[in-house]
DNA sequence: ATTATCTATAGATCTATAGATAATGC
DNA sequence: ATTATCTATAGATCTATAGATAATGC
C-alpha cells in the first residue's frame, strides 16, 4: 500500500490541483474530503498524512488556483495588446460558464471573506500579482505599491463576471461583460493618454 | 404549542429576516436549519411547515436581503449628491467589516452562482433595482434596459468590496475602496458632462 | 524500521420526516 | 377538527482519528 516519496509528493500535488478546481466549482463548504480525495484517485484516510486540516488544504488550493489563473493571464497577454487580450477571455460568456477553471476571486471571493488568515493570504498574494501585471498595461509605472487605476480595473472585471454569474438572464449577463469591457478600455486608454502612449 | 395564523406569519417573516443575515455571514452551506430556526426563536421541527426546503428559504432570504440593501441605498441617497452618498458608505471599511448587513451581492455572489434558478432570480431582481436607481445618477435616461454605464459602475463597486474582503492587509483593502470610489466618480461625471449636467 | 495508503469508525452535524401536543379556528 | 410547533429520529454526510497492511528506505 505504501508508495515512494516521489509518488507521495505527486499525489499531494494532484490533491491540491483537484481541490483548486472542485472548491471553485462547489465552494469550500460545498465539497467534502472524501470527494476531494476521490478526485485525486485516493481515499479519505490518506488525507491527514498530507494536510493538517481541511482549512490547510483550502489555503494551499487557493494559492494554486490563483497561480493557475495568473498563468492564464500571462499566456493570453499578447505583446501588441495585452490588456485587450486578457479582457477578451476574462469578460466572456465562456468564463462566466466555466467556474471550475475560471478566476478564483470570482468563484470563491465571497467564500474567502469568511475564511481564516491563511486562505486570505493566498488570495492577497494572487491579487497582488494580478495588479503588478495590470499596472504597466494601464499606464502606471512599476512601483512598490499597486496603482489605483489597476485596482479599479481589476474591481470592474471581477465585479462584472460575478454579477454575470448571479443572474439567470444570459442577455443581462452579456451586457454586464460588455459594459465592463468598455469601461476598462475607457479607463486604461485615459491612463495611457496621460503618458503619451496612446496607440 | 400551536400559535395563531398571524403569529405564524410573523414567525415566518422573522425566519426569512434572520436567514437573510445568517446566510450573508456564513454562506448558504455554512449554516444549518437548526441554527437558522434558533435565530428566530423556534426549533428545527417547525421549518417544513413554513418552507418547502432549504433552497426555498435561500431564495426567499436572498430576495429579502436584496430588498433590504436597496432600502439602504434609498435611505442614504440624499438629493444633492445621491451617488456620492451611496459610494461613501458602500465603498467604506465599515461595509467591508459588516458582511451580515452589507450588500448580498458581495457577501453571497460566489455562492449564488452555484445555486438554482430561484436564488438567481432573487439576485437578478435585486440587481435590476440597483441598476434602475443608478441609471439616472450617472446620466442615463430611464429606459427599459439598464445602461452600460450603470452596469460598469455597479461592477466596480461590487468588485472593490469583494477584493477588499478577500485580503488580510487593511491598507490594501482601503486602497481598493478608494480606487473604486475615484473610478466611479470619474465615470459618472463623464456621463453627466455629456448630458450637460455637470455640477 | 518506517510510512503512505487503506478500511473502519467515532462523534458531530446535516436535511427531512414522523408523531405528539396544545392552542386556534370553526 | 385543524394545525403550528415541539421532541425525536432516520439516514446521509461531515471532519478527524485509529489501526492494519504492504511497500519503501535504510
Amino acid at each position: 500500500m505504501r508508495v515512494s516519496r516521489i509518488q507521495a509528493e505527486e499525489n499531494r500535488q494532484t490533491v491540491i490541483d483537484v481541490a483548486s478546481r472542485l472548491f471553485r466549482e462547489h465552494g469550500f463548504d460545498g465539497i467534502g474530503l472524501k470527494d476531494l480525495m476521490k478526485g485525486a484517485g485516493l481515499t479519505q484516510g490518506a488525507f491527514y498524512k498530507q494536510f493538517q486540516s481541511k482549512d490547510d488544504l483550502a489555503a494551499q488550493a487557493s494559492r494554486r488556483a490563483l497561480e493557475s489563473a495568473f498563468g492564464r493571464w500571462s499566456a493570453a497577454a499578447d505583446p501588441q495588446d495585452p490588456l485587450g487580450a486578457v479582457i477578451a477571455f476574462y469578460l466572456s460568456m465562456g468564463h462566466r460558464a466555466d467556474r471550475t477553471d475560471g478566476c478564483p476571486v470570482v468563484a470563491l471571493g465571497s467564500d474567502a471573506a469568511r475564511q481564516g488568515a491563511d486562505v486570505k493570504a493566498s488570495f492577497e498574494a494572487g491579487i497582488r500579482k494580478y495588479l503588478e501585471m495590470l499596472g504597466p498595461w494601464v499606464g502606471e509605472a512599476d512601483a512598490e505599491e499597486p496603482g489605483g487605476k489597476a485596482m479599479a480595473i481589476l474591481s470592474t472585471m471581477v465585479g462584472a463576471v460575478l454579477l454575470a454569474r448571479a443572474v439567470n438572464d444570459e442577455r443581462l449577463s452579456k451586457r454586464f461583460l460588455q459594459a465592463g469591457a468598455e469601461s476598462v478600455q475607457r479607463e486604461s486608454s485615459a491612463g495611457r493618454a496621460k503618458q503619451g502612449r496612446r496607440k
